[in-house]
RNA sequence: GGGCCCGUGGUGUAGUGGUAGCACACCGCCCUCGCAAGGCGGAGGUCCCGGGUUCAAUUCCCGGCGGGUCCA
């Protein structure tokens, strides 16, 4: 994001529309924004917080309209007016690169029908786009719905070419505006006001007008006809008119209602409230509208305040309504996160830890958070059942996802309750380690388990009756420790002009061709036409030989750098082969299992998509000749039954033999056909797409070479289905003969295991599990025989051990773990006895001493002992107390010559006593 | 993609450079008409995997795998 500021001309707005509406531009005394009125005499600009609502119960338009009226009635009038209406996007824009979620309609059509690279489906168009907005998610709910993480743009666009088609600018946009609010709405023109603002944004940038009535913001009108090059304006050869309807907004204005939630969710909060047992009067929550545009999440303290002004004013309990008030503001956020992570999933996004999955899963847990404070955690799917009952009704393929948002919640509330359940050990264990819960210790409880510092300090406050202080910029604090967030910029990337023809496009079944070398670098050569296919959309390059002035080129790998394709070869080529002709041959059994394996891949993401539903996008995919993987957003491991249906009707696919074609198509027919599920493989650059279609079963923008009926890719074998992080399911498939070899090889495999355990290959399994079960017993008694021998051995030992001043001195060597043993049995059985152990271990030596309980009345201590002697015998340290020590260190002697050592200083010790 | 936390019997966890502990669950016995509770006893562990340092690593270091979580 630019930090430039770009100033509007003075006069930029002076035109006809504004001249024959009697219009004129005004400066707002309050905020100093130039602002255009039928007024002469408004000072100010109209919009709320510089002027008050003056649409709540008392709306100016004809009549109220209920959200899904409005969107029709948006859409209906533009239409009316020339624009195709086009269904939404996905709001997650797996098109672009630069954008995780649809913050716009606008986004809908960047950057490539914006820069005038590709056109748009429809021109004009109309559109009404679900946008998710994440900057204000703490304000929502306080500003009774202003600010909203999840709104539908009603987006009307034209694309005007310079010299070319051209439509409506600055009057017909301002018009449209116009007549859709006065005669289509009949709000009186009076009302009206259009401020003067200058939008930058995504590396675009022009003048726009907010349109604002009674107070409140309902549309931004802007004329994108900037792009931003060098911190200068530079105009685009598209002037793109960039209209934003706030849908919700003008549905409230229709209404007048309490807060625009009341408009949006109709019947859905009502219940929620009535549900929850939450009943506030009315006349409160319009007081309390009144006064929102001033709330703002890090103003708190003022927000109390006010509404505890609200409270006195109409003679009711200040605590009582704040408390209530603070209990709507949460049925506010529940309502609108819920409905943002409904679509969310819908689009793919499943909880994650990373990208837009994450998003989904801050909605969810923001959700859960705010339900368990209020007791309201059962709740959560009542929540989510009536708001899919009721988005349903609004947006496309919401029921189709609803046992998936059920799963998913259920997942994600589990893993959250789990989460909260550790968390008295959690603190626990942090007060054991630092004494008390401070700052540091708040924001790595938050960074490692996700527990929201007001939770824990609930949680100290009622279990342990300790207060701790939790700052109120704690989230910023958390921000600036994680470092400041850097944003990718806006790329508009031009595709370069191929200078290499690629052949394997109009065939890919060419396996030979003659061209002419036109370039060569240290390890490459370049050829102007080739039937190598370069790496790319997760099909690796193509490998075999380039014959050229009667010298042999192995061509260890093809990569597309900007058109220009490089043959990587294995010999510095020669620069004067430059002009000269070249024999090309790949290695085609390789090649054809690529394209076998690339076919495969989309055959299997339909069937995946099918089995287990349309929230499943692809995130990443690998072919290989000997194996491929397809990665896909998922919540959870499939369920065997799952993945063997997936791979039956994968296969029934490729048994029926559908036709696979390439068709290059233009990127708004393309959309228009096939909708944006096309972009599976993700951004694909250029006006041009390359749709690969399989039969009526798939369809997908795709640059890779493919078979040309299904029936050649024989068989689909998935071999393993892996979660690769959070959200992410990676199936591991092979095709082809690849795949045949497997089974032979599997099979070679098993036949051989039969023949060694000497049973049928169905028997091998239970084979298997009697011999680890067998080991096991062995292994045990083993372990019992080894323990009753050493019983055996310490009497023995101890009947024939030396007496040193009235005490038994046993020593023994071996391991380690029979020492101990071994010392444990004779300490139990005999009082007088002290037992020597020795080891080698590596390169060093372990002593133990294990002194009984008569010696050490007597003044034996094992550990002193054990350490002077170590000190004189060998260097090394250890432990122990003075029944037990155990020292090692390194040793010059030998085992024998230590032993030895040993005993004489020990009686040199005792005796000496 | 990056940061942080974590990986110990079936489950939940403590702990430590030198014999791996506790609670719940499990099995047996005692008490009881029976159950619950209680008492006594018992079985159950490659301390995630690999490498390094060390006489000695579950513990320290590096790498990997897995889980959690925050940020973009």
């Amino acid at each position: 994001m630019s930090g430039l500021e770009f100033r509007i001309r003075d006069d930029e707005f002076d035109i006809d529309f504004m001249r024959e509406h009697g219009y004129t531009r005004r400066k707002c005394r309050v905020c100093g924004a130039f602002f255009w009125t039928p007024d002469p005499d408004q000072d100010v600009c109209g919009e709320s917080p510089c002027v008050d609502y003056t649409f709540l119960r008392n709306p100016p338009t004809r009549r109220r309209y209920s959200l899904g009226e409005m969107r029709e009635e948006f859409l209906k009038f533009f239409e009316r007016n020339g624009h195709t209406i086009i269904d939404p996007y996905p709001v997650v824009a797996r098109w672009r690169d630069d954008l995780l979620v649809t913050i716009a309609s606008i986004a809908d059509f960047q950057p490539y029908v914006t820069a005038g690279i590709s056109n748009p489906p429809a021109n004009p168009l109309v559109v009404s786009q679900p946008c998710l907005r994440f900057e204000d998610i703490n304000n929502v709910g306080l500003t009774a719905g202003r600010h909203l993480t999840i709104f539908e743009m009603g987006g009307a666009h034209a694309f005007n070419r310079k010299g070319g088609e051209y439509y409506y600018w600055k009057d017909g946009t301002i018009a449209y505006h116009h007549e859709f609010a006065t005669e289509v709405l009949g709000v009186p023109e009076e009302y009206i006001t259009y401020k003067e603002h200058f939008w930058v944004g995504g590396g675009n940038a022009g003048p726009d007008v907010e349109g604002i009535i009674n107070g409140l913001e309902v549309s931004t009108l802007v004329f994108m006809m900037y792009e931003i090059v060098d911190d200068k304006l530079v105009e685009t050869p598209v002037f793109t008119v960039d209209t934003g309807y706030g849908i919700e907004r003008w549905t409230w204005l229709s209404q007048g209602s309490p807060s625009a939630f009341h408009a949006i969710y109709g019947d859905v909060l009502d219940k929620v409230m009535s549900d929850v047992g939450l009943d506030i009067p009315e006349e409160i929550l319009y007081m309390n509208s009144m006064y929102s545009p001033r709330y703002e999440f890090e103003k708190m303290d003022f927000v109390r305040d006010i509404r505890g002004k609200i409270a006195e004013k109409l003679g009711l309990d200040r605590d009582e309504v704040i408390d209530k008030l603070a209990f709507y503001d949460d049925v506010m956020r529940i309502l609108d996160h819920s409905k943002a992570a409904i679509l969310l999933i819908r689009d793919g996004a499943v909880p994650s830890n990373v990208k837009e999955g994450y998003l989904t899963r801050m909605l969810l847990r923001r959700i859960f958070k705010i339900m368990m404070m209020r007791g309201l955690i059962d709740y959560v799917h009542r929540l989510f059942g009536l708001q899919i009952d009721y988005w349903s009704r609004h947006f496309a393929n919401v029921k189709d996802v609803e046992d998936v948002v059920f799963e998913v919640v259920e997942l994600e509330l589990n893993r959250y309750k789990g989460v909260m359940d550790r968390l008295p050990r959690i603190v626990e264990r942090y007060r054991k380690k630092y004494g008390s819960i401070g700052l540091d210790q708040l924001v790595e409880i938050y960074d490692s388990y996700g527990i929201s510092p007001d939770v824990v300090s609930e949680y100290m406050k009622e279990s342990l009756g300790i207060s701790i202080e939790v700052p109120a910029n704690f989230y910023d604090i958390v921000a600036e420790r994680h470092g400041a967030p850097e944003r990718e910029a806006e790329v508009y990337v031009e595709v370069a002009v191929s200078r290499t023809e690629p052949l394997y496009y109009r065939n890919s079944y060419w396996k030979s061709m003659t061209a002419r070398v036109t370039g060569v670098g240290d390890n490459y050569i370049v050829l102007d036409k080739t039937v190598f296919y370069p790496e790319g959309g997760g099909q690796v390059g193509d490998t075999g030989i380039l014959l050229i002035d009667g010298v042999e080129y192995r061509v260890v790998d093809t990569k597309n750098v900007a058109g220009e394709i490089r043959h990587y070869v294995d010999r510095k080529p020669d620069e004067k082969i430059v002009g000269a002709v070249a024999r090309g041959l790949i290695d085609w059994d390789r090649r054809y299992s690529l394209m076998r394996h690339h076919t495969a891949t989309h055959i299997l993401l339909s069937a995946i998509r099918k089995v287990l539903g349309p929230h499943v996008w692809q995130t990443g995919a690998s072919k290989r000749p000997d194996s491929a993987h397809l990665d896909v957003t998922h919540y959870r491991l499939p369920t065997d039954e799952e993945v063997d249906r997936i791979e039956e009707l994968a296969n029934d696919i490729v048994s029926k033999n559908l036709q696979v074609e390439a068709v290059w198509m233009e990127r708004g027919e393309a959309e228009r056909r096939y909708g944006p599920i096309i972009y599976q493989g993700g951004v694909v650059p250029g006006s041009m797409l390359r749709l690969l279609v399989v039969g009526d079963w798939d369809a997908e923008a795709c640059g890779g070479t493919h078979v040309s009926s299904t029936g050649e890719i024989k068989y689909i074998k998935i071999v393993d289905v892996e979660k690769i992080h959070e959200g992410v399911i990676r199936f591991t498939f092979l095709a082809g003969d690849a795949a045949i070899r497997r089974a032979r090889r599997e099979h070679k495999i098993l036949d051989d295991m039969s023949r060694l355990l000497k049973v049928s290959i169905d028997e091998v399994g239970d084979a298997v599990k009697r011999l680890l079960s067998e080991k096991e017993e062995l292994e045990r008694d083993y372990s019992n025989l080894r323990r009753s021998y050493l019983e055996l051995l310490a009497d023995k030992l101890y009947k024939e051990a030396a007496e040193v001043d009235g005490l038994k001195y046993v020593d023994y060597v071996g391991d380690v773990e029979d020492i101990i043993y071994l010392s444990e049995v004779l300490e139990k059985r005999y009082r007088d006895v002290i037992v020597v152990g020795i080891s080698r271990i590596g390169r060093g030596v372990n002593v133990t001493m294990m002194v009984g309980v008569e010696a050490r009345e007597r003044g034996v201590n094992a550990y002193e002992l054990l350490s002077s002697l170590s000190r004189e015998l060998f260097r090394g340290g250890g432990k122990g107390d003075a029944r037990y020590a155990r020292f090692g260190g390194r040793s010059e002697y030998g085992i024998d010559e230590l032993r030895r050592r040993i005993r004489s200083y020990v009686e040199g010790r005792l005796r000496s006593r």
